[in-house]
DNA sequence: TTGTCTGCAAACACTTTGCACTTTT
DNA sequence: AAAAGTGCAAAGTGTTTGCAGACAA
């Protein structure tokens, strides 16, 4: 983690996640406290998508993170996204987190009977929604496509079990 | 409301938003009851995005739905999606629906700051969402394409006042 | 030392549920 | 009469906040 060029996908960035947060903070008279310390590396060092509870869970799980607290996992979430390292979508009611510095811009299609998520990237996507926001006057500042559906697995598993489908 | 054929948007359809809805509700065995009535007849007659609350207050301002309760209203929105009539988004935290019957089918530019949603269609979006899922052998039953960022209204008025962006 | 951060408990907003009573069928 | 629906109040979720003590700068 000491590393001052690594790469993750194949975008290569300048600063580690933790660094790039503490950039964030410095620059905002913020702290670089044990606990954003503690959650950021977490964080940095899983790449799946994730919700707050279960990044509470696996803190409390390490050492470092066993005495961590729900509130400032749900503050230090929001800094990280703010500081751009995450990115934050919500699904079946809750929010849902996924890395976002370093990671190349996706979008995602959204298993509505697992819940699960497989990323995928369309540059065509990305140029519509510029042209749209221009033809609107929009000031783009992101765009978020998700095609729900049901997934290979659930396709099959469909008929013997009977699912909830959460939006 | 009576007619048999109206339309609406650039689409024409067979039958009215409450006739709709008492064919899917027949069609399960559930009842026509008075509040369904009133609350399928109350949506048709607006056009624009609502949550739950903003229905319920409405509602209790009308006549015929002033005694409108609030579970029933959300049980009830939520056959309405299932029934098609209505789709239904998460935008800052609550569910924000919307018209789905005889409405073509369109995605969003959201102003993360006044909230406001306009929306806009692209025939190339619903290619790409069919093609992406076929590659992961997705069945796709919908997508939902927002793009966010500031309209021209916030975009001017953002360096006088400070505003909350909320996704 | 100064001002931010943390953790706790309590508050929150939105949504759902248990249940006795009312209504549709 | 039987079955489903309603409204009330209460319970859930997921998330945020007030505050006193803890801690980085």
């Amino acid at each position: 983690m000491a590393s001052v060029d690594f790469s993750l996908g194949s975008v290569a960035v300048a600063l580690t996640p933790r660094e790039r947060f503490a950039e964030f903070l410095q620059a905002r008279g913020k702290r670089i406290t044990r606990q954003r310390q503690v959650i950021v590396d977490h964080v940095a060092s899983r790449h799946e998508h994730f919700d707050a509870e279960q990044l509470l869970a696996d803190l409390r799980r390490t050492p470092a993170g066993a005495g961590a607290s729900r509130p400032t996992v749900y503050r230090t979430l929001t800094e990280m996204v703010d500081a751009g390292l995450l990115k934050k979508m919500v699904l079946a009611g809750r929010s849902v987190y996924e890395h976002d510095y370093g990671y190349p811009q996706h979008d995602h299609l959204h298993c509505t009977s697992c819940q699960k998520l497989i990323e995928f990237s369309s540059a065509e996507v990305e140029a519509i929604c510029g042209a749209v926001a221009a033809q609107h006057k929009f000031v783009p500042r992101g765009h978020r496509l998700i095609v729900s559906g049901l997934c290979a697995d659930c396709r099959s598993s469909r008929s013997r079990s009977r699912h909830q489908d959460r939006v």
